[in-house]
RNA sequence: UGGGGCGUCGCCAAGCGGUAAGGCAGCGGCCUUUGGAGCCGUUAUCCCAGGUUCGAAUCCUGGCGCCCCAGCCA
């Protein structure tokens, strides 16, 4: 059915493969995802976790789940839970090897202390806003830091007092002993620890110096043996201070050492209509444009569950969208593909009108009741099919009927004739109102001669309509749900505020919906087609007092849309 | 006036000196008891300008444009 990806044709699996050709690291791949526990994923870091996990599998390596969590003041054990229960659901299997940075404090504790030895590192005692004026600027070199010189035995002393809790937070941090003048402000002597009394969800209390990313990262990938350390392109900068640290980890910890580690970058993911930031989702979640971190509008994971999007399509799209080095913004409408691509083959097929219009089959016997048959999905017979109950009044939904049709609208209209799917075709003879003119229901005519399966009217019939009996219809709500920006970039309206180009419309509430009667056999969690509307999601989250509650996942294509947008331009 | 990165069809993206893959979107058509799905067809000379070469998207030079970097965040 879909097309075989080729996932490869990436610059990251050229160099791995070239690697192994070359006989490095003796053939071994190994790569990890490294999440800081301070928030909830979203599909920018599906992207990097199924990157990692896909390498590790398909060169037969291994993947590590690595949490970094160097920064006690930001992350919480909640996050953990949540980063795990996203990985699984999207299929990332990290076997037994799920660490956290936390683990090794005592060896990195140590690396620095080797590094204050070798005259590589120092304690400085300039104040953050010092600090941050002998680093220079970006076209100006920086100046050193009068504590640059320190011997290392009265710098070992103070890394160790800083470690007892000597020190107030802030008073004292160890630097990197690079090079104040560099062109590249990473390398300016950059801070590898710094005194923070802070509680670790890990640790406790048992530190009150946590090592900066910089250091820590590089490290723990040496510790851990990965061969291949991917992060995203910002962090390109940061690379020769990677290498820095490698470099010397080799050197002064042999010990421990796995592999010289090496960093690769790749762009990542940006999606029109979205914004994929922690800060901004974070603001969109505490100004209350959203209910939630899981709002099924949200591109967090846990809210692209809760829409009920499969994980399947959320790996092939990341396969789809590929990888590379050049920043990129990928059109939603290639999401939506990728949905709909899974669910064509997978989903059963249901009768739910969303906004129904009474339609009553004046000619057909009061009381009688005919079941007909159609398949739960077209052209897969091993999906079996089902009855469903047809009677002298249906549902049909109120836009597939208009008094005065413009051109091609195929569906029905007052002396006019379409099918009711699987059924028989009927006739519009009269439009009923109520007191105050609203169409209340369409009087119609069926021809016996038409019946699904065996039609002897000779006639053709253009249109087709789903249905629901009204005698058996189930009450059902449905959620709609469409992008949360009105805007492909929501960042340039609205004066860079995001926020401005909120779609209004992003949730709409269907709560007279009717679905035929086997709807209720579909279990929380479900996906279903909903005919000619789109896939549809059980939210399992609602409990069952609340009725059945179906989410939209995404539309089906609409052609009639697309004509009738044509034709009013 | 610093350092790093990127520029191939509307959006992604292959290509690694031998004469521009593929996907999404679009358009046209076929088919269809989902205006869904499926099927067929269709859209680029590669940011610009020079140069090297029999030959360049691929190499060189010079421009232009866009992104990232001055947290004791990651």
């Amino acid at each position: 059915m879909s097309q075989e990806i080729d996932a490869q044709s990436n610059f990251v699996y050229a160099m791995i493969q070239e690697d192994l050709e070359a006989g490095k690291h003796d053939g071994r791949v190994h790569t990890r995802f490294p999440p800081e526990p301070n928030g909830y994923l979203h599909i920018g870091h599906a992207k990097a976790a199924l990157l990692n996990f896909g390498i590790a599998q398909h060169f037969g390596g291994k993947f590590n789940l690595r949490f970094d969590d160097t920064n006690p003041i930001a992350e919480e054990e909640e996050f953990v839970d949540s980063i795990i229960e996203d990985l699984r659901w999207l299929g990332v299997d990290w076997e037994d090897r799920l660490f956290f940075s936390s683990d090794s404090f005592d060896v990195k504790y140590r690396f620095a202390e080797r590094l204050i030895e070798a005259g590589l590192a120092y304690v400085c005692d300039l104040s953050t806003e010092q600090i941050r004026n002998y680093r220079g600027t970006l076209t100006e070199p920086g100046t050193d830091s009068p504590y640059r010189d320190r011997s290392p035995a009265e710098n070992l002393d103070l890394f160790r007092r800083m470690r007892e809790g000597d020190f107030p937070d802030g008073a004292r941090v160890l630097r990197a002993r690079i090079d104040m003048t560099s062109g590249n402000v990473n390398l300016r002597d950059p801070v590898l620890y710094r005194i923070l009394h802070a509680t670790h969800h890990r640790t406790g209390d048992q530190w009150c110096i946590y090592p900066m990313y910089d250091f820590d990262h590089p490290f723990t990938d040496v510790l851990e043996g990965i061969t291949h350390s991917l992060c995203s392109i910002e962090y390109s900068d940061h690379r020769p201070l990677y290498d820095w640290v490698v470099d010397h980890a080799m050197e002064l910890m042999p010990e421990v050492a796995q592999c010289r580690s090496r960093q690769t970058e790749f762009a990542r993911l940006n999606m029109t209509h979205m914004v994929l930031s922690k800060r901004k989702l974070r603001r969109m979640v505490e100004e209350g444009h959203v209910e939630g971190w899981d709002d099924p509008r949200m591109p967090t994971i846990s809210g692209l569950r809760r829409r009920g999007v499969p994980p399947n399509a959320i790996a092939d799209f990341q396969e789809r969208v590929g990888v590379a080095r050049s920043d990129s913004t990928v059109d939603m409408a290639m999401f939506h593909f990728c949905i709909r691509n899974d669910l064509e083959t997978k989903a059963h097929r249901r009768m739910v009108v969303l906004e129904p219009i009474k339609l009553i089959i004046t000619n057909w016997p009061e009381d009688s009741v005919e079941r007909v048959e159609l398949e739960n999905i077209p052209n897969d017979p091993g999906a079996g099919t089902r009855e469903v109950p047809f009677g002298r009044e249906v549902y049909i939904e109120r836009e597939d009927f208009m008094e005065d049709p413009p051109r091609k609208f195929h569906r029905l209209s007052p002396g006019e004739e379409v099918r009711l799917k699987g059924a028989y075709a009927v006739m519009c003879n009269e439009v009923i109102r109520d007191d105050s003119g609203n169409i209340a229901a369409l009087h119609c005519t069926y021809d016996p001669a038409t019946r699904s399966g065996n039609d002897t009217s000779g006639r053709k019939i253009r249109g087709v309509v789903h249905w629901v009996s009204a005698a058996h219809a189930e009450p059902l709500t449905v959620n709609l749900y469409d992008t949360l920006f009105t805007e492909e970039d929501p960042e340039a309206a609205g004066d860079g505020d995001f926020t401005q180009s909120i779609n209004p419309e992003s949730l709409r509430i269907r709560t007279n919906a009717m679905g035929e009667p086997c709807i209720c056999d579909s279990p929380p969690g479900a996906r279903l087609q909903f005919m000619r509307k789109g896939y549809f999601y059980r939210d399992p989250q609602r409990p069952t007092s609340e009725g059945i509650i179906f989410n939209r996942i995404v539309p089906l294509k609409d052609t009639w849309a697309k004509i009738r947008k044509k034709s009013k331009k």
